[in-house]
Formats: C-alpha cells, structure tokens, sequence
DNA sequence: ATTAGCACTCAATTAAAGTGAGTGCTAATA
DNA sequence: TATTAGCACTCACTTTAATTGAGTGCTAAT
C-alpha cells in the first residue's frame, strides 16, 4: 500500500505548509502556493484518498486537512531532507561548550540553552543518574576544626560534595589516613553495594576511627539517595506560547505542568533505546498529556553508559528538519568532547 | 489624614473579600457578607470617599470596587492579623530541612519548594553569589593519571568543584604539597585579588610545578565567573495559573517570561535592604511586569553577609496574612539551622 | 447621620445573521 | 480513463443586536 509519487509530492506540500502556518491547508491554497502541476480538484481527490489512508485528518466537513501523526511519522522516517548548519555557527557551538565543560551537568545545561535558543522551542536536558554509578575516588578535606567535606568523584565524571559536622577533631594527616583506606575499599563499587558488612570490615581495620567512617558513610549513603534524584533541566519553557496549538490557556498549562512532573519527563526521555536520534510524534507518546507534542531526543554514553539526555519538545507541528539537524551536529560536537575529556 | 475606625472596617472587608473572590466587590454582597453593622447605602458613601482617598479602584462606573496598592500597603502595615502556624507543622518543617542542608544552595531551593507547595503561589530562592566570598579551603584531589579535581570551600559554605586535565603526572604526595602552598597564600582571599603577582608568587615557591599551578589558578578564574552568575531556583512557576488575573494567555506568558529574566529577578529580591521581611506591592516594584504582582521577600545571612534570598511572587491580591506568618515561620527556623552548621 | 427607593450605567451573556474558505459531486474535456 | 471546471452545500468564525443583572449615585424620608 504505497503512496503514489504524486500523493507523497501532495503530503509533503501539506506538511510543510502546516508547520508553517499552523493553520489546516485546503486544496486551493495548495495548488496556489506549491507547483505541484495538477488543479485543486485533482488535489482534492488526491486528499480525500491521503485522508482515508490515515494521513490527514479534518477538523470539520468543510475545513481544510491537517496531518495526523502518522503523516508526521512518514516524514521524519522518508520525506525530511536534512539541512546542514552553516560551518561558521557550528565553530561557534564548540567554542561555546568548551568553556563549560567542567561538570556533565553543566555541559548538557549549557546545550539545553542553546538548543531552545536555536531551534525556538522548549527543550531538556536530564542527567541520567543510575545507581551503576561507580565510585572512582573519595577525598577527606578538612574545612576547620569541627567539620570536613567529603568529595566523591563517580567515574561518569559526576562529582558530590556534603558538608560534614565531624565530632572528634581529625589532622589532615589522620584525614588522608581514612581517605586512602575508604578508597582501597571503595573505589570501583556501586554506592549501593556498600552495605553493612562492608562497612564493618572497613572499620575494623582503623577501629579508632570507627565513629568517623561510619558518620561518613552513612552520609554517602545520604547523598545517594540525592543522586538519584532526576536532575531535569529546562530551558525555553515560555517558547511554547509562542505556538497557536498552544495559545489557550488550558493547553499551555497543562504543557508547563507536564514540564514539572520529572518521572514523566523522565520516561519520556529515556524510551527503550532506539541509537542516535528518537523522534516521538504526538500519540505515540504515551502520556496523554504529551500527546500534542513531538521530542526529538538523543542519548549521551561515556564507556556504553548512559549519562544524559537532551531533548527538544513542541508542538506535533514541530520543523522536525532543523531540529534533527540541529541536534545531529550538537550530538556530534558533545560527544567529541566526552570522549575526549572522559 | 486617618481613616475612621468604620472605614477601616469596610476596607479590611473589602480587601479580605478580593483576596478571597478576585471579584470586583460591592456595597450590597459587603454588607451581606460581613456584619458591619450599616445599610448598603451608607457603605456605598464610605466606599465613595475611600476611592476619593485612592484606597480603592473602580473598572467603570457600574462596578464594584477593587483595593489599590494604597490598600494593600496599609493593610500588610496595620490592619493584617498575624497567624501561627500550628506546632505540628512547624515540627515537620524543621525534619524535612535538617534532612537538606548538605550545601546553602540545596537549603534554600528546597525552603522553596516548601513555600510554593503551601502557599501555592510561585516562589524563588537566589543564592546571593557576592564577589566578596573569601576562600576557606582548597583541595587539590588526583583523579587518575590523567586529571585533578580542585575542590574550592567559600567562608560562606559554598563549594566548587572544577575537573581539570592536567599535563603533567602529579603523585598525590607533589599534589598535597601544592594544596599546602595554595592555601597558604590564598586562604581568607577574596577570589578576584587573586592577581597575577599573586600568580607569579606563588609559582616562584614552587618553580618547578609553575605550568600546573597557573592552570589550576587560571580556571579558578572562570569558576569564579560561574559563581557570579546568579543562581535562581523557582518553585511552583505553574501555580500562577490558578489566579483569574493571570488567566489570560498575554498575563500568564509574561509573568513567566519574566521569571526568565534573571537580572531582573535579581534586582527584584535584592532591594535595599529592610530587615527581616519585606513585602513589595504592586507598583511599588520598578519593572513594568512585576507591577501586578506582590513579592514577600526574606534575606538570609551568615555573620552578616548576605548569602541569599527567599521570595513568594503571586498578585497583588496574595493572603498576605497567609504567606507573611509562612515565611516569618521558615525564617527562624532556617536561621537556626544557618547559625548551627556555618 | 442613616437608610430606602429608583433611575441609570455598563460589562457580560445570549441569539441571530452574515461571511468565506473549503469540500464533494457531477458533467465536460483532453 | 484521468483531469478539471462549476456549483451547491457545510460549518466555524465574525459581527451585530438584544437581554440581563450587579452595582452605582442621587434624592427624599426617617
């Protein structure tokens, strides 16, 4: 069952004009603005069948057509040509992120900005934070007399930090003491295999300081939980008034609220794992809420693990073109940099 | 000038009424509503001369009146009745931030979240990132052989972490002995006197890590530049929907928008400085946007300087009564916590 | 000084009429 | 047989008019 050239050449001029204007596009208008070579009563057959296909969708009896999601699915997967960003602004990319790439956070936050920036639309940025996070090096700094700050460096490059009120007074010399054995202990492990038994056996070897692990530990623990924690970062949020399907009250409402319920967001994001690039289309995601937009998300590895997602959402009627290229060239240029500098 | 015990009667009326309502209010369901003892004719004269006295604000002709900025200022000053929060929910308060203080910046962000959910208007934590922080503690931690993490401790409880790739092969032992000499010469500095002599003393201390020793200090330079941005956290953005005067599309987005604006939100929260509690109505706030919105703003300190602000947004017609004893409330308590553990 | 009564105002709601883009069908045409 | 012009019909949207009702200001009585 597939479409004709002529009914693809039709599909692909009413899709276009659609996420232009927003508005449902009649056969006149069609035959008007595109050269499409036939009349709007051939059009209009032409339509009717798309229609019965699944691929268009009318408000009304008399009203033009709108594409359906499948149509939108049609397009991202065969239509869509892919523009390539002019060189001058990629160089521009690169020279901004490599001024932000101390913390993953911050790198996938600064690209979030730009992205909304760019593409005019809302977009995420999550980091991933999965409890197979490892645990590459632990430090003991002493801060003054009463506390210490406990530094753990996971090897997804995730760094903690807790402020810890310490009861017996420690020299740095004692410090790097503990440090060094917590480390020959630890490092390597998830945080959450750390259980009793472990702690137990670490305490036994420097049982004077027995107290002092165990308050440290128990505030690893603590900041665990922290960890996991979805750590969702939005920018552009107000870009969705900017949209008509949206430019009632009730709708973009419900879109913001969407925005903060972060388990939502969350598997919105991190669908079964399509590589690369996943493009979502209205009902095929699967919150009723989310079922007027589409996200084009892609996925951040270091080692094969996943450590972030960026995502851009708007309306069905997105310009899925410059976005998936847009984020192509992003992909490329953050993981250049992961893989160097991780 | 004073207003007649009778006339503040009808206004306290008024105003509770509007707060309650967001109607236009008039003389018959005031007199109705509220046993103040007169017909509506005589209110309808009283209401008269308080419009004549700017206290209240008529849409046109027919309708009801409306408090002014006027009105609100003389209630939130003299006529508001402060409650108390029960005990129960004071006690649980308490629990849910001792579990939280690990960093200032995770305090007040989750205070907001607090003050969003029980007030249910928006609220916004800004940690004040004043260029006057002094360096505590430095920390120089090996990551691999590759990179370092410098660990940067502010007086004022505030901690950075910048990973670095570092040329050389530093052993943990070399990297202590730099961490002793960085602290030596930088602790108690603030971190912009930093300057090059500094540097070139520093380096000429310990010639042979000069390479090192310039880069670590050269990115505590751009860290710096991180910190001074401002740190805005915002909880409940969507609550704003709730208020018939934000319900409309043009309102809502530009509320919103202007909680992108940063520096505006900045400027907003750090007004000179009133003690304790400051509520601002209305026009009395500068910008354009804010003037249809009230804020009640607490300051936080530690030995006397500033280190961020708390702030509840909402209309002009917010239960000031309601939010002021929330935040005297969240106020003691956190400054409890902040005198305790900083 | 207070209040009841009444005419008047004006936003908001409801109802009706008019407009126009777009469709489906049919018959003519290439 | 595929395409197109023509035409009657549909239906959301806009415009205009009529209705409603809460509220006011003024006046005269209490």
């Amino acid at each position: 069952m597939k479409l004709s050239e002529r009914k693809l050449k039709i599909l692909q001029a009413i899709i276009t004009d659609y996420i232009e204007t927003a508005e449902p596009v009649g056969s006149r208008t069609l035959s008007r603005k595109y050269d499409l070579g036939v009349s709007a009563a051939t059009i209009r057959n032409e339509m009717a069948e798309l229609e019965e296909d699944g691929y268009l969708k009318q408000l009304h009896t008399s009203s033009g057509r709108v594409p359906s999601d499948k149509a939108y699915r049609l397009y991202v997967d065969q239509l869509m040509e892919s523009r390539i960003l002019a060189k001058i602004q990629r160089e521009a990319l690169r020279e901004s992120l490599m001024q932000k790439f101390h913390e993953v956070q911050n790198l996938l936050k600064h690209s979030a900005e730009y992205l909304s920036e760019i593409t005019d639309y809302t977009s995420i940025a999550m980091a991933e934070k999965n409890k197979e996070n490892r645990i590459k090096h632990l430090q003991l700094v002493p801060v003054d007399e009463e506390r210490i700050l406990v530094v753990l460096i996971m090897d997804t490059g995730l760094v903690k930090n807790t402020l810890l009120r310490i009861g017996e007074n420690l020299d740095p010399r004692e410090l790097q003491k503990i440090s060094n054995l917590l480390n020959h202990h630890l490092q390597g492990m998830e945080i959450l295999q750390v259980s009793q038994l472990v702690i137990e056996n670490i305490q036994r070897e420097l049982y004077e300081y027995r107290r002092a692990i165990e308050l440290i530990l128990m505030h690893l623990q603590e900041v665990v939980k922290e960890v996991e924690q979805i750590d969702v970062f939005f920018s552009g949020t107000t870009n969705i008034f900017n949209f008509p399907e949206f430019n009632d009250i009730v709708k973009a409402r419900s879109f913001l609220a969407m925005l903060e319920e972060k388990e939502l967001i969350k598997n919105l994001l991190t669908l079964p794992d399509k590589e690369g690039l996943r493009i979502s289309i209205g009902r095929e995601n699967l919150y009723d809420i989310a079922q007027e937009c589409s996200l084009v998300t892609t996925t951040y590895k270091i080692d094969n693990r996943t450590i972030g997602h960026l995502s851009v959402i708007g309306p069905t009627r997105m310009d899925y073109t410059k976005v998936v290229s847009i984020m192509l060239q992003l992909n490329k240029q953050l993981n250049d940099l992961l893989r160097d500098n991780y």
